[in-house]
DNA sequence: CTGAAAGCGCTAACAC
DNA sequence: GTGTTAGCGCTTTCAG
């Protein structure tokens, strides 16, 4: 439709200024003239031109959500898949629309990334996965438009929303400990990463609660993959931990093949919890306990968080740590004393 | 920056006309002048405004992704991920900007998709997913935007790239029988997708061809995921095929899972095929013979022909199809003759 | 080759 | 309550 406000207003027999209030829904308009306005609206499936709205109004409803170069892999991670519907979902009810900004390398990167920035396009911007000194967030310290990172960042004064990784891991040690396990090992993320080093840091915090160390060899670290799980497994089976935290549940599904492949039992001759509480984790054999992260609240939190950041309801920077939440099942379903007997 | 083309003109000592022609790399300009625009546009980091611009231009450079309700679960589906990748790959080179649009349920398809549709704000449209008489694409008709469709539609009129699902198939077929084998079941994909249904074809011709039917008993289908491959081959089992053709490699996968329990050795007691090609089906034990569809690059067509569709540059509807590849690994990787030999 | 001027469709004072 | 008017920042004739 190549309709415009004047249009219309010709149509109901009022002015283009009219049209514009009952589009923007203003009380200053006499119901009798509105319910015309919007009977013709309706009969002519006029929208209004979005370009020219957001050129005077400064603002135009686009948030941008970045995703650097090096996740392509983890494209298809779940915890990216839902994270995405997260903020997708959160972004149509906020009446956003979302661009996905999927930068294949670093050139493209620094190429794209300041014309996104400055070019009025989008209101504001989601970034995920961000690495330490990543230098996107660097480049944004120029503040053009309102940033949101999902993650904690490793600089100051940007807002975030990030899980309570600290926090999850520490649930995971004392759970662990309670059980009656003594020589708990650590299958760690890259240290590389914030969420890798919350979880480390936790996980010696709550283990340190419970009178429990963490010696060297009873942390091995993997990079989130399975195989990286599988591989560091064995390391740490060297050294005979009675139970193992591993940083995700992937990494722990990864662990828990090559204890099967080993011949040792899970949860009778050793305790597994993962973390993330992803779809695939319930259905192994034994399932896994885990920490449970609200990934698509988390997306919709950012969201909120970048909508009242753009229209000035809130002023930078926000921080939002989201709960998570301890998921017993199998893999640590018994007691360190009653291990051996099968679980029902 | 809030910098105009004004500023900028009035710093290089030009009229706003003449920074606007070197920003469109128009001819028109004096070397010297060109230059001196240049560099103040460097200094200042000066960006034109992108809805000004699309409100004069009537372009905005956007082009939106929809993926339907109903795909989410397939979200994290290497295919998709790979799918979107490819898109939006082409789509930064191509200087576009993509807007990802992924609907929770029907209704917000129903409420955002007209708008989406008119309100200027994107240049062209890419539909994956389609289903049979699916009501975004009659919708469509109306034909408020260019649309190119990912995967072949069940109307006319509409342009689309899509894969040699049949000729894939059939090729599938003539390999298994130039094995040696007779008994070729089918392990389908639905028939309420055309990929399905053109799988099915083009399988039902090349066993034609060789002179070979598809008895009903022999013809189970799924619905691509790895666990309806399970339980399809184990229905099919009882009806003692030599050789099976999956219909997707997830569903090859799960076929393999239940032929492991059932103590069947693959290629040696049967051989098995699948489609797609994506990673994964390399990785099992045995490596699965496949059909290898361009993913990556059928997405990039489709941005290039909405482009084209959008510059008028071609007129509606256009249709490719891309090439599929046979992909010989282990699990067909020996003659029916041979079979009962261990493979090399 | 370059500048002046006229809008693109909309919102937001400002009148009436 | 409603209409009039003046731009938002840009591209594009049209002059010169």
């Amino acid at each position: 439709m190549n309709l415009t406000l004047e249009d219309i207003g010709r149509l109901a027999g009022v002015s283009r200024s009219t049209v514009s209030r009952v589009i923007n829904d203003q009380d200053s308009v006499r119901l009798a003239v509105r319910e015309r306005v919007q009977e013709v609206i309706r009969l002519t499936g006029y929208t209004p031109n979005a370009a020219a709205r957001s050129l005077v109004s400064g603002r135009t409803g686009v948030i941008g959500l970045v995703i650097p170069s090096r996740v392509h892999s983890l494209f298809e991670d779940p915890y990216f898949s839902r994270l995405i519907q997260g903020i997708s979902a959160a972004s149509n009810q906020a009446g956003n629309t979302l661009s996905l900004f999927l930068f294949q390398n670093e050139e493209e990167e620094a190429e794209l990334y300041p014309r996104v920035i400055t070019s009025g396009f989008l209101d504001g911007l989601i970034l995920t996965a961000t690495r330490m000194a990543d230098p996107l967030l660097a480049r944004t310290a120029v503040g053009e438009i309102p940033i949101v990172v999902v993650g904690r960042p490793d600089v100051e004064g940007v807002s975030y929303v990030d899980v309570d990784n600290r926090g999850g891991a520490l649930k995971a040690a004392t759970h662990l400990s309670s059980l009656g396990y003594q020589r708990i090992g650590l299958l760690g993320a890259p240290v590389s990463t914030t969420a890798g080093l919350d979880r480390l840091n936790g996980f010696v915090e709550g283990l340190a609660a419970c009178g429990l160390p963490l010696p060297p060899d009873l942390r091995v670290d993997g990079d989130f993959s399975e195989a990286s799980g599988y591989v560091a497994m064995r390391k740490l089976l060297a050294h005979q931990p009675d139970a193992v935290f591993a940083a995700s549940d992937t990494m722990a599904l990864g662990a828990l093949r090559a204890l099967k492949e080993a011949g040792i039992r899970v949860p009778q001759d050793m305790a597994l919890v993962g973390f993330d509480g992803l779809p695939g984790s319930e259905n192994s054999v034994p399932s896994i306990t885990t920490i449970r992260q609200p990934v698509t609240e988390t997306g919709a939190r950012a969201v909120h968080i970048l909508n009242d950041l753009v229209t000035g309801v809130a002023t930078a920077p926000i921080v939002e740590i989201m709960p998570v939440e301890l998921v017993i099942r199998e893999s640590s379903g018994t007691s360190r004393d009653s291990a051996g007997s099968d679980v029902e």
